[in-house]
DNA sequence: ACCTGATTTGACGACGTCGTCATTTTAATT
DNA sequence: AATTAAAATGACGACGTCGTCAAATCAGGT
C-alpha cells in the first residue's frame, strides 16, 4: 500500500507537504499543490484513515445500533433519512442490529468503542421508552423512536402518535363522521396507547360518543410475535346493521387498513361509500398501492431519522445542543378512502 | 483515553505483555493474565481498532454499497441476511447508498479505501447485469443480486428469476389451470424478461397456448420513476367473458397480485373459485396479510445475502473462491389464492 | 549446585499521519 | 543592497499497537 512516504519521495518534498496539500492546508505554492497532486494522482495514493485517527482520536464514523429496525419494512425510511443526513457530511455509517439480544447489544458497543465511533443513533422499531444510560458507553448517542428518563438528558427525537390520530379524528368527524370506530394495534405498545388517546380525546372533544363494542384490536398476541387479526376485528364491526355500525374505521396501522378493506370488500360494502377508512403509518407500499388509495397519516420516519442525526452531528461537533425530546408531527395524508 | 501503557504502568508490567493478554496470545502465566486483566477492568481499557490497523493493515470491517437497496423495504431482507453473516465474525458493517449518482458511488469507494476496508458486497435493488471492473478498486467484492461480464471473474449471487417463474407456472397447471394470464412487471428490467421467459417455457411444455391479450404490463413508466397499473390491466382482462377470460393471473409480483385482488373484487368475482393469482417476491407485508393468503414464490433475500456475506468471507481470509454467478433457487409458497 | 532448553517477559522500533517548531524562501519596505 | 516580516517548507517526534528479537525466568535432569 503505498504511503505519504512514496508520494513525498516521487515529488521530491517532505512528508509534511503532503500532507498539507492533502488536506488543504493553506499556505501551500500553487506549484507545490500541482507537483504533489500529480505524484499522489501517479501512485493512486489514499490517505490512511486509521493512521489519521491514531493521532486525531476521530474516526468520522457514526453508528446506528438498532434492535431490529434496519430489518423490518417500515422503518427503511428511518435508516434512509439517516443516510442521507449523514452522506452530507465526511461521516460514514456503521450499521448493527441488536435483534433484542441484550448480549449481542453488549458486544456491539465494545465494538464501536474499538472503532472510536464519534457517535451513535440509537433507533428501535417501536416508539417506546428505553433504559438508557449514557454514561455506560461514553459515546454521544441521540435516541430514535425512542426516549429514555429526562433525567438522564439524552437528547431523543420520536414521532407525535397522539396528535396525529387527534387530527385525523378531526379530519373523519370534519368530513361528516359520527359513528368513528377504531381496529387498535397491539395495545401492548407505546403507539397504540397515544394514539388511542388522540381518538379519545378527540371524540369528547367533539362531544361524540364512543362505543366500545367498536373498539377492537386488529393484533393479538404478544409483542416478539403478534399476528394480524384485523380482517375478522373489522369483519364482526361491519357485520353490525347500517344503523348500529360506524360510518368510518380508524386503523392502528395501514396493514389494518388493507385487511379493513378486504373485510369490507368480503361483505359487499363500498369504500367510501358504506364505510370509510383511514390507516395510520403512510406505509407507501400499502397506502399508496391499495385501490382506492388510502387515507392515512404519515409517520415521517425519514424525517425522524434526518433530524435525529443532524442533532447527533451537532453534538459531535461540540455545538450546544437541546437535550430533552423532540417530537415530529404526523401529518395528514388525504386519500380515496374518505 | 486511557491505552496500552496506562495499564501496563498500573500492572507493573511492559506494554507488550498487556498486548499478549488483550489478544490472547500463547505463554502468558495465568497469574499474569489475571493482574493484567484487573488492570484492564479497574481502568476500563479498550484497545484501539485504528492502531492496530495502522500496524496490520486489517480493519475488519466489511461494507456495504448499494444503488438503493438499504432504502426500499423490499430488499431489507438482503440486508438482514448480510447483517447476520457479518454479526456472526469479528466483522462489522459500513453501509452507504449511491443513489444510482456515480458521483455519489466514486465518493463511497474513495471513503472505504480510506478506511481499509476489508471487502465490500455491491448490492443492487434490480437483479440486473453491472458494469463492474474490480481492479479500478482494489477491494475484495461480491455482488449480490446483479452479476458482470464472468471474464472479469468477480463472483455474483442471484436469484433465479427463471426457475422461479416455470415452476409457479407448472404448478398452476398441476392445479388444472390452462388459461392463465401474466400481468408482468416492467419489462425493461431483468427479471421481467427472465420470469417472462420461465412462464413461456413453461406453458410451452406443456402444450398450452398464450393468448397475447392475456399478457399485460402491470407497471408503466420509466425504470426510475415507474407506476403501478396493476389494478387497471387485470380489470381490462378479467372484464372478459368467463368464457374468454383466463382463470390464473401470474402477478410479475405481489404489489401486482395485490391490486389484480381488488381489481378482481371490483368486479364482483371470488378469489379462487373465478379467478386464481399468483405472486412473486413473497413480500411478506402483502402476500402474508392479503385476505385470503397469496399464493407466490419466495425471492430468498435473506439466503442471498447471507451466501454472499459467507462468500465475501472467504474471499478476505484466502480461502479458495469459486468466482462466478451462483444463482439462489426460489421456492413457491403456497397460500389461499390457488 | 549446575547445565540445558523451554517458557515467559521486556525493550525497541515501525506502521502512516499530523502537530510543533525550526529553517528557508519570498515579498515588501527602506 | 540591506532589513524585516511574512510565507512556505522541512525535520522530528508522538499517537497506540504489535512484531521482532533479546533477556530473564523456570523446570527438569544431572
Amino acid at each position: 500500500m503505498v504511503s505519504i512516504r512514496d508520494v513525498a519521495a516521487l515529488a521530491g518534498v517532505s512528508n509534511k507537504t503532503v500532507s498539507r496539500v492533502v488536506n488543504r492546508e493553506p499556505n501551500v505554492k500553487p506549484a507545490m499543490i500541482k507537483r504533489v497532486s500529480a505524484a499522489i494522482d501517479q501512485l493512486g495514493y489514499i490517505p490512511n484513515q486509521a493512521a489519521r485517527l491514531v493521532r486525531t482520536n476521530r474516526s468520522r464514523i457514526v453508528g446506528v445500533v438498532t434492535d431490529v429496525v434496519s430489518t423490518t419494512p417500515k422503518s427503511v425510511e428511518l435508516i434512509h433519512g439517516i443516510q442521507d443526513a449523514i452522506g452530507k457530511t465526511e461521516y460514514s455509517l456503521l450499521i448493527a442490529n441488536t435483534g433484542n439480544d441484550p448480549a449481542t447489544e453488549a458486544k456491539i458497543w465494545r465494538t464501536y468503542r474499538e472503532q472510536r465511533i464519534d457517535g451513535v443513533l440509537y433507533v428501535t422499531m417501536y416508539h417506546r421508552e428505553v433504559d438508557f444510560d449514557p454514561s455506560t458507553h461514553g459515546i454521544a448517542t441521540v435516541l430514535v423512536n425512542c426516549f429514555t428518563d429526562p433525567a438522564r438528558s439524552v437528547p431523543a427525537t420520536v414521532p407525535d402518535d397522539y396528535q396525529g390520530q387527534y387530527d385525523a379524528t378531526c379530519h373523519a368527524i370534519a368530513c361528516g363522521h359520527e359513528r368513528i370506530g377504531y381496529v387498535t394495534l397491539n395495545p401492548l405498545i407505546l403507539a397504540a396507547r397515544l394514539r388511542g388517546q388522540g381518538y379519545r380525546d378527540a371524540m369528547e372533544a367533539h362531544g361524540l360518543p364512543i362505543q366500545s363494542e367498536w373498539i377492537v384490536p386488529g393484533v393479538a398476541g404478544p409483542l416478539d410475535n403478534d399476528r394480524l387479526c384485523a380482517f375478522d376485528a373489522a369483519k364482526r364491526i361491519l357485520s353490525l346493521s347500517a344503523a348500529e355500525r360506524p360510518t368510518l374505521l380508524l386503523a392502528g396501522n395501514d396493514e389494518i387498513a388493507m385487511q379493513c378493506l378486504f373485510a369490507a370488500h368480503a361483505l359487499g360494502l363500498k369504500v367510501p361509500a358504506d364505510i370509510a377508512i383511514i390507516g395510520f403509518d403512510d406505509f407507501r407500499i400499502i397506502s399508496d398501492q391499495v385501490v382506492p388509495r388510502l387515507t392515512t397519516v404519515a409517520l415521517p420516519y425519514y424525517d425522524i431519522g434526518a433530524r435525529a442525526a443532524e442533532r447527533l452531528l451537532a453534538m459531535i461537533s461540540g455545538a450546544p445542543v437541546e437535550y430533552g425530546i423532540e417530537t415530529v408531527a404526523c401529518p395528514i395524508v388525504p386519500g380515496g378512502t374518505t
